[in-house]
DNA sequence: ATAAACTTTCAATAATTATTGAAAGTTTAG
DNA sequence: CTAAACTTTCAATAATTATTGAAAGTTTAT
């Protein structure tokens, strides 16, 4: 397999994954080019790369940023703007972590704590409700906590050693 | 809060989180109703319930077994099939978590591999290519055992233990 | 065998989501 | 100040994905 090639394969496959996983194609595609390229690249660039248009390019460049993994870089002495993406993986599953926890994950935990509150009537069909969500509320809770504290640790370390464990 | 207000609160709410994270609104939402249920129901019961036709009911039960979160009940004496969920939260997560490495993830690591084996022509690109979905594929795969090992485990005493010493 | 009770399939349609492109907006250079 | 270089916005359109409903298929009871 060539550059070109592996290049194509790559970031067509991050797209799809991502795609698969609520995040749209183009986002997907932008960020997985920056986080291959050597350089940091202009709306220009990207566009040209990717095969799609200005105003596509330019609000998902937002939406990345807004995700805390791209950012603009100033060139000097250029007038356009420039966008990178952040480089270290483990960065990187940290903010996205991070933030698919502060959106999705705490308000449905938030939602599953309210209705499994509700008050006991007595009835069969209302304890059920309140035991399942109530369970379901501590497994979600107990996932974004770990997922936090894993993603967030100093990393190497603790995950290693957190492996170890549990092989 | 009510009962039934807190059961449809429950049923959108889980049904919006699946569509954020790529899974159709009508399966999640027949999955949320079986699963604080407190009998199996008929195709009929759900459609009435979730105001959904046949014919989607029918699709959506059947990509619920496939993923193998529902089963089908035969009652003695009835024609009609019925339905049910994984009522233990952490069965249930063990389900999903190993479907989705199984269809999603492994095939991506895949992916990631061949093409960070593509052969080193000496170039920045490809060496930053090389570089950085080896980082990508080391991150999965090691996110991915972690993950089926937690969900795999004869669970509490080893996540209990995990929580601790992450906490 | 056949009719009733039920489920599945799938082409048509609707709903949702992504993308375009051009007009409006902003910034910088001269 | 104003023109050029660039970015953002957003209504229109395209692409994708979900849903319907009725015909075809299957199973069971008689």
């Amino acid at each position: 397999m060539e550059y070109q090639e592996a290049k194509e394969k790559f970031i067509s496959t991050w797209g799809s994954l991502g795609t698969l996983w609520g995040i749209n194609k183009a986002m997907a595609q932008i960020q997985s080019l920056l986080f291959i390229s050597t350089k940091a690249l202009s709306m220009e660039e990207i566009m040209d790369e990717l095969k799609i248009s200005r105003g596509n390019t330019s609000m998902n460049l937002r939406q990345l940023m807004d995700w805390g993994i791209v950012t603009k870089e100033l060139i000097p002495g250029e007038r356009k703007e420039f966008f990178t993406t952040e480089k270290d993986v483990q960065e990187l599953a940290r903010h996205i972590a991070k933030e698919r926890s502060r959106r999705e994950i705490k308000p449905v935990i938030k939602i599953l704590k309210d209705v499994s509150s509700i008050k006991d009537d007595g009835t069969a069909k209302t304890k059920e409700l309140i035991k399942q969500t109530k369970a379901l509320h501590d497994l979600a809770e107990t996932a974004d906590t770990m997922m936090n504290k894993i993603v967030n640790q100093e990393q190497n370390w603790i995950t290693k050693s957190l492996l170890k464990l549990i092989k």
